[in-house]
RNA sequence: GGUCGAGUAGCUCAGUCGGCAGAGCACACGCCUGAAAAGCGUGGGGUCACCGGAUCGACGCCGGUCUCGACCA
C-alpha cells in the first residue's frame, strides 16, 4: 500500500459560514458524518454558553454524539467571555484535532470570531481600571473629546472610526494608553484579506426566503420550550454578553413584565432578520469566500461542493 | 339617519400664523481589533383620502364625496 504524495502546500481547513438560519450546521453535519476523521468547530459567540441551547440553535446531543463538536458550552451564562477567550479556545481545539490526525470543519456565524482564527489576529489586552476612567470621561466630556485625544496618540486608528462611536473610541484609547503602543500597531485591521490556509464557503439565500426561514425557526424554538429555557436562566446571573443573545434578551423583557409575549416574538423575528443581514454584509466583502447559492435545500446544494473541496484540500 | 373626531412615508404618528413635507421604527447601503446575536454612520422613499373653490401661494381655509372610529337616535 502506498499513500498519496504529500502536497507541498499545507492542508487547508474547510469553513462553512453564513447568516443565521442558513442551514450551515446541517451542511456541516452531513459532511462530517461521512468522514470518520472530521470534527466540527463552532465559531459562534453565543453557543459557547451552557444552558443556552434552544435559542442559539445549538447542535443536538444526537449530532454531537455522532460527530465531535468543539467550542460549544465553554462557559456558564454568568461568565464573562469575549473574543480573546474564543480565539484561545479555538486555537487549542484546532491544535488538538490536528494532533490526533483529524480534520476540522469550521461552522461560522460570528464574523469577527472567524477572522481571529483565519487571520491569526493579535488581540490586544485589557486594562479594566483605565477602561473605567475612560467610560467616566465619556460621560463627563463627551466622546468627541476622547476621539481628539486618540487622534493625537494614534491618528491612524482615529481616522478609521467615527468620532461619536464611543465603544470603538474608548477601546482604542484603552489599548493605546494601557499598552503603551498605538492601537493601530496590533495589525492591519480587518479590511485586508491576505491568503490564508482556509477554504471558506458561504451559504447565500434570497433574502425574502431567509426571512421566512427565520420566522419559522423562531416559532419552532418557542414550541421547543425557549421560554422555559430563558426562565431557567433568569434565576442565575447572566453576563452582559450572554443576556443580549437574540431571543433571550426579548424573552427576559417579557418575563420581567415589560412587554407581551406577542410583542417579544415580533421583536425577536425582526431583530434576527436584521442580524442575518448584518452577517451577510460582514461576510460578503471578504473576497476569499466562495458563495453557494441556495434556493431550497442547503444540504443538496452545498454538500457536493464541500465534498469535492474536502477531497482536494487534504 | 344625526353629531363629533380621524385620514400625511411600508407602520405609528408630528406638522405653530397659509410660505420648499417631518420624526421614530421598518427597509437599503457602509463601517467594525477583548460586549460582535454588540456598537456606529449614510441613504432612498410622499398624488398630505378624493373632487372642486377662494388665494400670488393650501397638508392647512371654504364646499362637497369616500373610508374608519366614537357617541346620539
Amino acid at each position: 500500500a502506498h499513500r498519496r504524495a504529500r502536497r507541498v502546500t499545507t492542508a487547508s481547513t474547510l469553513v462553512i459560514l453564513g447568516p443565521t438560519a442558513s442551514g450551515k450546521s446541517d451542511v456541516a453535519m452531513a459532511l462530517a458524518a461521512a468522514h470518520d476523521d472530521a470534527e466540527i468547530v463552532a465559531v459562534d459567540a453565543m453557543q459557547v454558553y451552557r444552558g443556552m441551547d434552544i435559542g442559539t440553535a445549538k447542535p443536538s446531543h444526537a449530532d454531537r454524539a455522532r460527530v465531535p463538536h468543539r467550542c460549544l458550552d465553554l462557559v456558564d451564562a454568568g461568565d464573562e467571555f469575549a473574543l480573546a477567550d474564543y480565539a484561545d479556545a479555538a486555537r487549542r481545539a484546532l491544535a488538538e484535532i490536528d494532533g490526533r490526525g483529524h480534520r476540522a470543519v469550521l461552522v461560522a456565524g460570528t464574523g469577527l470570531y472567524l477572522r481571529s482564527i483565519t487571520d491569526r489576529m493579535e488581540v490586544p489586552g485589557r486594562w479594566p481600571e483605565l477602561r473605567a476612567e475612560l467610560d467616566a470621561r465619556v460621560e463627563a466630556e463627551g466622546v468627541e473629546a476622547l476621539h481628539r485625544q486618540l487622534a493625537e496618540l494614534d491618528p491612524i486608528a482615529a481616522g478609521k472610526m467615527e468620532s461619536n462611536n464611543a465603544r470603538r473610541v474608548v477601546r482604542a484609547l484603552e489599548v493605546t494608553l494601557g499598552g503603551g503602543r498605538p492601537f493601530s500597531s496590533y495589525g492591519p485591521g480587518i479590511d485586508t484579506y491576505p491568503p490564508v490556509p482556509f477554504i471558506q464557503f458561504g451559504l447565500q439565500w434570497p433574502r425574502p426566503v431567509l426571512a421566512m426561514r427565520i420566522s419559522e425557526r423562531v416559532h419552532r424554538m418557542l414550541d421547543a420550550g425557549l421560554v422555559a429555557e430563558v426562565e431557567s436562566l433568569a434565576g442565575a446571573p447572566i453576563s452582559r454578553t450572554a443576556r443580549q443573545a437574540l431571543g433571550y434578551k426579548e424573552l427576559l423583557d417579557f418575563l420581567a413584565g415589560s412587554c407581551t409575549l406577542e410583542a417579544a416574538i415580533e421583536t425577536i423575528i425582526t431583530r434576527t432578520r436584521q442580524f442575518a443581514v448584518r452577517q451577510e454584509r460582514w461576510f460578503r466583502r471578504d473576497p476569499r469566500i466562495r458563495w453557494i447559492t441556495i434556493e431550497d435545500d442547503p444540504v443538496t446544494a452545498a454538500l457536493p461542493v464541500l465534498e469535492r473541496a474536502w477531497q482536494t484540500s487534504n
